[in-house]
DNA sequence: GTCCAGGGTTCGT
DNA sequence: ACGAACCATGGA
């Protein structure tokens, strides 16, 4: 099985997942900071809250006093963090002129500048390298670590970055990237998310009606 | 009550 | 470079 391979089965299981949802890139964003270790209703609920109060928009979030903020995120939990930490986003994305000129600069120059913003990591960097800007840069997360390491095609400890540049080498003759970089990772989450729970690494929690995809995608550890 | 979520990011060693 | 500590809601 190749790294194509487990794509075309996903992709053949689940079908399209349409990822990322948000109207603008400035609302994936916002839900990429949202979005750590939180599900992705509450995600939802918080951005809703932004939205009846018209305020997404970087220099409105920027404007407003941050334990406001930090009540319209109370859904996402981490209320406190979550509101200083998109604060400081938005702080570095209006001083960067906002998308018209981030967009401009080289995928690794603005991966890097990304990575500089406090409360973005890697992972956040490259939700918004790829779903919002739209660069070839495959997102890597835990769901992607234990799925190809029961898999038997990764180690498993790898660093983020090493996993990353592997599995943009391993799919690098692709030819539209950016879309079956955003599937891919798509088809990931909500593989693991509805069959491959870590608690209960069994096959009857990865089966869909008769296809027992677990056994094809991943072997007990 | 417990565990997990589209857990990652930061900070100390 | 690696592990620990941190944040703190809602649903199953």
């Amino acid at each position: 099985m190749t790294f194509n391979d487990i794509y075309k089965r996903l992709f053949k299981e689940y079908g399209q997942q349409h990822w990322w949802p948000g109207d603008t890139p400035f609302e994936v964003m916002v839900g990429a900071v949202l979005t750590q270790n939180t599900s992705w209703k509450n995600v939802e609920a918080a951005l809703s809250n932004i939205k009846q109060h018209e305020l997404l928009d970087c220099k409105k979030l920027i404007a407003l006093p941050s334990n406001q903020l930090a009540k319209l995120l109370r859904p996402v939990g981490y209320f406190n963090v979550k509101a200083q930490r998109l604060q400081s986003y938005c702080r570095w994305y209006d001083g960067a002129g906002q998308f018209s000129k981030l967009r401009k600069l080289d995928t690794v120059v603005l991966r890097q500048r990304l990575l500089s913003v406090h409360g973005v990591g890697p992972e956040t960097a490259d939700d918004i390298t790829l779903y919002a800007f739209e660069r070839d840069v495959f997102v890597i997360d835990a769901y992607t670590r234990r799925l190809f390491c029961r898999l038997g095609m990764i180690d498993g400890t790898e660093s983020y970055e090493r996993l990353r540049e592997l599995f943009e080498s391993k799919l690098r003759r692709s030819v539209d990237k950016v879309t079956l970089f955003k599937e891919y990772h798509a088809l990931i989450v909500h593989h693991a998310k509805h069959f491959c729970t870590a608690r209960k690494p069994k096959c009857s929690d990865c089966c869909l009606q008769s296809v027992c995809l677990y056994e094809e995608l991943g072997k007990p550890a």
